[in-house]
DNA sequence: AACTGAGTTACGAAATTCGTAATCGGTAAG
DNA sequence: CTTACCGATTACGAATTTCGTAACTCAGTT
């Protein structure tokens, strides 16, 4: 992770479409070097994903989900992060054990979701905030 | 926003470079169309971005923020969003008034943005959290 | 001076994207 | 019933990008 990685990272950070050819003569380097140094990001896991930012609903939220002491969290994750929904599922420390960041279509989608997860045996209670506006850094 | 719609964001989210030849043969339909589609999500603003999720340091974080009630709580928003480790800014509804998703190299990192944060005047007190473990939806 | 290995560059082949024109389906008007 | 029209889809050749691979560079070692 030197300087080359980061300028490449900050670039397909704002556009991860934008060609190895482009990237490269944005930072004066070839073609091949950025394909390698992509390729390596990828393996190392410090890219996790090629994906896109999307606002398919008009709700973005926080549940925030106390789970009992006794329970594996991250199993409750993994099923969370299957939901339609969702699109990220962070278990955090502080008051509340998990944390799951949906975007649905209403607060009527909302409120199901919330639904869903107090439905969990595992889950205690939750507490939800509206994300009420989101910049991407 | 139909079935379609749905099925290419729901391959997208998971691959981006997903070629459109390969999304096409998925879903069932010819380049051309998944090309127009894909090409009207992003105008939509349906697809707000194509990028990568990363884990450029080893501790992320949700830095929650309280502002003074007079303040442009979206200015701050903005400064904060142009910070070198932050992902997400999001303005929420409930105890904090902003929280900031941040990767970070290590704590003492971490520690450095949320001085960074309590540095602003219109800052009036924050909570951090470590974020644990991170499922993508 | 020769050797080594990681990183970089070079270049032709394969695959993908792109521009555009033809086609299709549904529907409203004559 | 036919025609006209519109948006969406398909088809296809051209331009661009990605990919595989081999040659090259340059520290650091022996």
């Amino acid at each position: 992770m030197d300087e080359l990685d980061r300028r490449i990272l900050a670039i397909l950070r704002r556009d991860s479409r934008t060609p190895y050819t482009e990237i490269a003569d944005r930072v004066g380097t070839s073609e091949g070097t950025v394909r390698n140094r992509v390729e390596r990001l990828v393996d190392e896991g410090i890219i996790e994903r090629f994906t896109v930012a999307t606002r398919t609903g008009n709700v973005k939220a926080m549940i925030e989900v106390s789970v009992a002491v006794d329970v594996d969290t991250t199993g409750v994750s993994d099923r969370m992060a299957d939901w339609d929904e969702v699109d990220f599922v962070w278990q955090v420390s502080g008051e509340k054990d998990v944390v799951m960041v949906v975007d649905a279509a209403d607060t009527r989608a909302v409120n199901e979701l919330i639904t869903q997860a107090r439905d969990l045996d595992e889950v205690q209670n939750t507490k939800t905030r509206l994300i009420l506006d989101e910049r991407l850094g």
